[in-house]
Parts: C-alpha cells; sequence; structure tokens
DNA sequence: CATCAATTGGACTAAATAGTCCAAATATAT
DNA sequence: ATATATTTGGACTATTTAGTCCAATTGATG
C-alpha cells in the first residue's frame, strides 16, 4: 500500500517499526497544526525525539515523510469512518454521522479544518504521488457515503432513479467546503449548515 | 481598508504606487501557484523585478506583504462576482454563473483550487489578522449570493419561508468543497456535481 | 558464538531565507 | 532653488533548514 518508506526490500526490526511509528506520529499532529510548508523536520526530530539519521533511515526526505503522513491520516479518518457509516442505512443514521463531525469540529472552533482536506489544498499541486494518494483517499470515503445512500436506496428512503454516486459527490463537498468556511470563521455553523443542507436535499429527493 | 502597508501615514507617489502594486501582483501569482509558504520574498523580488528595500519600504515582512495579497485578491475576486452576480434574478442566471465558473476552473483542470479558498486554508491558522479578512471575504462573497436568491424569492423563484442566508452559505460551500475535490482529482467533474447539487436543492424548494 | 544487517547519535555542510543598513537618487513643496 | 521626504540599489548578516556522513550500537540468524 505505502510506498514512502525507503527501504522496502530491507527487512524492519521491532525497534524499527515503532520509531517509524514514532515519527509519522508526530510529522501528522505537527503537518495538522502548523501546516505541513510551516512544520520543519527538525521540527518533528524535537518533537518525536529521534535522531536525524533515524528519519533518513526510514524516509527518503521530507516528501517522502508527507507521503507517510497522508497514508497515516488517511488510514485513521477511514477507519473511523468505517465503523461511523457502514451500518447506517436511515437518514437519521446519517444525521448522528453529521452531529458527531459537527461536535467534534467544535471543539476547536473549527480550526484546522478536515485533516485529510487541508493536506489536500496545501499538498495536491506540489506532489504528484501525494494528490493521487489525497484522491484515492477521497474516493473511498465517498464510497462509504454512496453506501450508505444505496441503502437507503434499497429501504426505500430514496428513489431509485436518484444517482447515488453524485449525491455522495455532492455531500462529500458540503463537509469540505463547510469544514473550510468553518475554519476561517472559526465558528462550525457554517459547516453545520452546509451538511444539514446536503442531507435536507437527499431528505427531500423522495418527498416530490 | 488595507492596513498591510507599512508606511500609513506617509505620503505615497506614483511611482511608489506603481512599485508596491508590481511586488503584490507578483505576490499574488506566486502564491496562488506556489502556494503561500512555498513562495519566498527572494522570488516575489525576481518575479517583479524589484530590489529587496523596495520591498521591505513598502511592507513590514512578509506577513504584511500576505495580508496585501488577500486583500488583492479579495477585490478581484468579489469586483468579479458583483459584476457576475448583482443582476441575476433567475435559475437560470445562476445556471450562467456556475457555467462561468466551471468553465474558467477547467482550464487548469481544477489546478490551485479557488483562489481565495486556497488562501483560507493556508493562512486562516496562522495569522488572525489575515483570516479574519479572509472571513470578511467569504461573508461579502456570500452576502453576493443571498442577494441573488432574495431576488429569487422576490420573483417567487423561491418560497418566502425559504432562508436565502443558510442556502447562500451551503452553496458557498458547496462551491468551495467542489472546488478542493477538483483541485485533488485534477478534474472540474466534482465541482461541477457539486454545485448542481446545491442549485437542484434551490431549485426544489419550489416545487413542493 | 559469529556474522551480517538494521538501527542510532550527532556533528557537519551547503544552500536558502528573512530581515537590516546606508548611501545614492528622485520627487515634492515652499 | 533649496529643503525635506520618498524611493531605490544592493551588499551584508543571522538563522534556519534539508540533507550527508560515519562510527558505534543493537538485533537477527545460522
Amino acid at each position: 500500500m505505502t510506498t514512502a518508506d525507503s527501504h522496502n526490500g530491507r527487512r524492519l526490526t521491532a525497534r524499527g517499526a515503532k520509531t517509524r511509528a514514532r515519527i509519522v506520529a508526530a510529522a501528522t499532529d505537527l503537518m495538522y497544526i502548523r501546516g505541513v510548508g510551516a512544520t520543519t523536520l527538525d521540527d518533528v526530530l524535537a518533537a518525536s525525539g529521534v535522531s536525524k539519521s533515524q528519519l533518513y533511515h526510514h524516509f527518503d526526505g521530507k516528501d517522502a515523510l508527507i507521503r507517510a503522513v497522508i497514508d497515516h491520516v488517511g488510514e485513521r479518518i477511514i477507519e473511523r469512518e468505517r465503523d461511523a457509516l457502514s451500518h447506517v442505512s436511515t437518514i437519521r443514521g446519517l444525521r448522528r454521522w453529521r452531529d458527531a463531525l459537527v461536535q467534534n469540529n467544535g471543539l476547536r472552533h473549527g480550526a484546522y479544518g478536515c485533516a485529510l482536506g487541508s493536506l489536500a489544498s496545501e499538498v495536491s499541486d506540489h506532489d504528484a504521488l501525494a494528490r493521487q494518494a489525497l484522491s484515492q483517499l477521497f474516493t473511498e470515503w465517498q464510497g462509504l457515503l454512496a453506501g450508505v445512500l444505496r441503502r437507503l436506496q434499497d429501504g426505500g428512503a430514496l428513489p431509485p432513479e436518484a444517482s447515488v454516486d453524485q449525491l455522495a459527490t455532492g455531500l462529500m463537498a458540503a463537509l469540505q467546503g463547510g469544514y473550510l468556511l468553518a475554519q476561517t470563521a472559526r465558528d462550525v455553523t457554517p459547516m453545520a449548515t452546509s451538511i444539514d443542507m446536503a442531507l435536507a436535499h437527499i431528505e427531500s429527493l423522495s418527498e416530490r
């Protein structure tokens, strides 16, 4: 899956794996809070308590580390969303999913935005590999939403002619746009409003 | 309006104004293409053919220059959107607005995203003044959309009980989220899809 | 144990970068 | 014309930063 490690043919000791994980974890936190560009390798070293040679032993350089962070964030989010969505088959379930995301983002008053969206915005135009990975992750996330919509459809809560994939795209865009507006306003409200509009639209499709 | 100039009490010659404008123009382009963090002051100097003392004569430092870029991009976009939206009062007019944005973004296959949204994502968490300026600009832009919706309402194309401001927020989020997905996919399609969903929702409110 | 590979510490380098400084040149106003 | 303020050129400095290197240590394997 990940091609971010510089030593693919080599073996990896338990100790080495632990070090690598600590580096990625520290880099993930720093890049989320400070942004990718504003996070220096020395920051990462200090935060993870690791030496420079360890970092360069496990990663080819900063770009490779960034890609590892993307993989890590992606795994975390996909796992979280799979847990949250894979058994949802009602509008009420979707609303509970919305509530959790809004509440969680509200804890920071919208600051830092979506972990995946912020990475995508900063990195997409500067590293083709990273962009592709992010694009795939968005697609996967959208697929989970499409799964919910398909189950709604099967249950009669969405008409058969509704285009599940397009609705999932619209819902994902509402979510990401909401994250951005909330981040800029330092207020979750616009995020809540925009997801609500998308959900209202989905709901309205069966009432006409 | 702008507080980005470092020498507010001083006079400004025609020559000085021209230099200042050249700096801002070059910085705007570079920061859009390369991102804010990846644009160095030396890049700006080279692109604008200006000396270091000129840059520091007109701006307190990089942060002040970034704020001037935000003001500049904001003015450009608000002007463009005012021209495009202030006389729109039909759904068809909104669709033409959508077409223009999608076509324009399609020229770059989605690359670089929305000039304002990308700045917001990169800068909001790192400079409170810049964040506030960006937040105001989004609000102003949203106000133009709300104006269109209010005219739709006056013309009977939107029911009186519809919340124009919330719909404008949702439409703006769909737009920004669409820009981000298009940027990540290097394909405008998701942007078109997400705006279409928002417009379909707005349209559907008068058909129930 | 012996051997080889993985891992680590940390000093070192070269380049990039934001910011400073001052003298010279140009414009403005009286 | 003269005095004053703005504008400009560009060398210079401090720091930061990504990346290199090598010797020493630790772990895996036969």
